[in-house]
DNA sequence: TGATTAGTTTGATTATTATCGAACAATGAG
DNA sequence: CTCATTGTTCGATAATAATCAAACTAATCA
């Protein structure tokens, strides 16, 4: 491909929170692997966090699939920094939209 | 079997809340069927209501099953009537247990 | 330009969950 | 006792969702 051309640059799709169903949001909450990602954002110092930083038993390909499903349910917003991807979450929003959910998913530390 | 003998009456197993991990919770509310169960429930008048009174396009073994879910998840109270068994929210532990979830299903009356 | 890093996408597989119909169990009514 | 009602359980199937490995894309670096 020449180097002229358009080149299509990574973009992420964040849905407006008021058309996400509250299906979907518990749906994406409903995965032990998608809380600990969630965990791990929150409990970060910047509030962000790439794909990879995250150390879990799986593959990237799950890991990345994970990312997308919480940003299709609008609890992540990604943007791209360089190489990586910075994810954090969309807290205010997704508070308004769905009080008290995303303070259980912080406050319980304990199981999955 | 003789009229006489021990005769297992139907029991339902009812969790104690303190041992239901956020995790079971979010995946039994992460059924439109489940959430359509509870909404029934509270919405009726006397906040108790029977497996086949629930008007759901499934099976009766389905809807068992549903019932059954929600049960384990410490969502649902249910107790034998003659030949029916009614089940009720069991609002106030849940509450305690996970702030704010139920009212999230009682609110929103929209999509699934 | 070539190599490296970070993440996505695809295709296939496995695991989980939902679903049904039919058989079964318990209770109350005739 | 026999029948009707209400659920439960079982066995099988269908639909979802999770997972991996490998190929691919983009951006940066040397």
């Amino acid at each position: 491909m020449s180097h002229s051309e358009a080149m299509a640059v990574r973009e992420y799709i964040h849905p407006d929170l008021e058309g996400v169903p509250l299906n979907t949001a518990l749906q994406a909450l409903a995965d032990p692997a998608r809380i600990a990602i969630l965990r791990a954002i929150l409990a970060s110092g910047t509030g962000e966090i790439a794909c990879n930083e995250i150390s879990l038993p799986l593959s990237k390909g799950t890991v990345s699939h994970h990312f997308e499903t919480l940003r299709g349910a609008g609890l992540i917003r990604t943007r791209v920094e360089g190489t990586k991807c910075l994810s954090s979450v969309r807290r205010q929003e997704f508070d308004e939209r769905f009080p008290g959910l995303m303070r259980l998913v912080e406050s319980e530390n304990s199981q999955a």
